[in-house]
DNA sequence: CAGTATCCTGTCCGATACTG
DNA sequence: CAGTATCGGACAGGATACTG
């Protein structure tokens, strides 16, 4: 064992990272989004060793990211096209290009989310669908759910209890609600 | 060079993940929001061997994720805030977490974002604030902008080709715009 | 408590050559 | 075109011991 593996850790984030914490792994992703399919689409692109291109993408298709289907009998030919998992990934990756713009970009943009019928620079964030409102960190926070094991609640009440220092801002949890 | 540098990418995504791409790196952001600021708290909380969390606290302090902050003297002592640009991580983590939770949490949630005022688990949506539609992949993508060099452009134009292709539904660029 | 100092192993990753 | 095979280097990461 060299890493240890975060699904052990009863933890939404850590069981994300298992299957696109790789460095290529959210690349290719992107890729996907973009529209390539095959394996020389990517390698182009990414300009990455083909046999790290092979290990990347089976384990997408592990993941079920990627399914890896047959477009051609002989010679044949595979593609790998994005599950509905996969696609359902898209709001992270947005989510990672508005954070990467914002601060990594001094010297101007070189992508930008659109806005198809108005051609507008769109400007992406978080919001809940159930009330509408923004996800800002005084309105929501984490609370253990209803699997919640001894570990997990044991950081949810850290934040808890940090709560009583206001000069610190994280997204304390919440422990008891005004239901 | 073991891996290349994804700043030379000009991709917002690579480089965000040339700050946040390791694999402890998000792991040790998200303790930050649930209030961590300490070294042993974090070790606590991560199992991760200290001189590993030594490397990433200093990437992410030099990344300007985080400042270390003396608050004692003798000792002294020094502990971890999130930056500004830090908190500006919040809703990367948590559209890594609801996809977490609907894609690999069959026997049930650990953790939910909750509204703190009405205590209902919320559903974190991405929407683009300028028009306040919700970024589906059918309104929104991904353009060249002002400081778009010709790899990307290549990139993008990709997936514009592909656009004839409606078997697929990636988030196919926009090349043109009815403006 | 907050790390530093060593040592070791696994593997990520790149480079290159090769195949049906 | 879509990979497989092989090699080697760098380093992430783990384990443990030690320090002020």
């Amino acid at each position: 064992m060299q890493r240890k593996s975060f699904d052990k850790m009863q933890c939404p984030i850590a069981r994300a990272l298992e299957r696109v914490g790789e460095w290529w792994s959210i690349l290719i992703l992107r890729d996907a989004f973009y529209g390539m399919t095959r394996f020389d689409e990517f390698q182009k692109s990414l300009d990455i060793a083909p046999n790290m291109l092979t290990k990347r993408l089976t384990a997408l298709v592990e993941a079920q990211l990627l399914e890896r289907r047959q477009y051609s009998e002989k010679p044949p030919r595979y593609e790998y096209i994005l599950t509905e998992r996969g696609r359902d990934f898209r709001p992270v990756l947005w989510a990672l290009l508005e954070w990467g713009n914002n601060n990594f970009f001094p010297e101007g943009h070189s992508v930008d989310l659109v806005n198809r019928k108005t051609g507008k620079v769109a400007k992406p964030v978080v919001v809940d669908s159930v009330s509408g409102k923004p996800m800002t960190a005084e309105d929501f926070g984490p609370k253990a759910g209803p699997a919640a094991t001894e570990g997990v609640r044991r950081r949810l009440a850290f934040g808890a209890a940090k709560r009583l220092h206001p000069e610190l801002k994280p997204d304390f949890s919440i422990d008891k609600v005004t239901s």
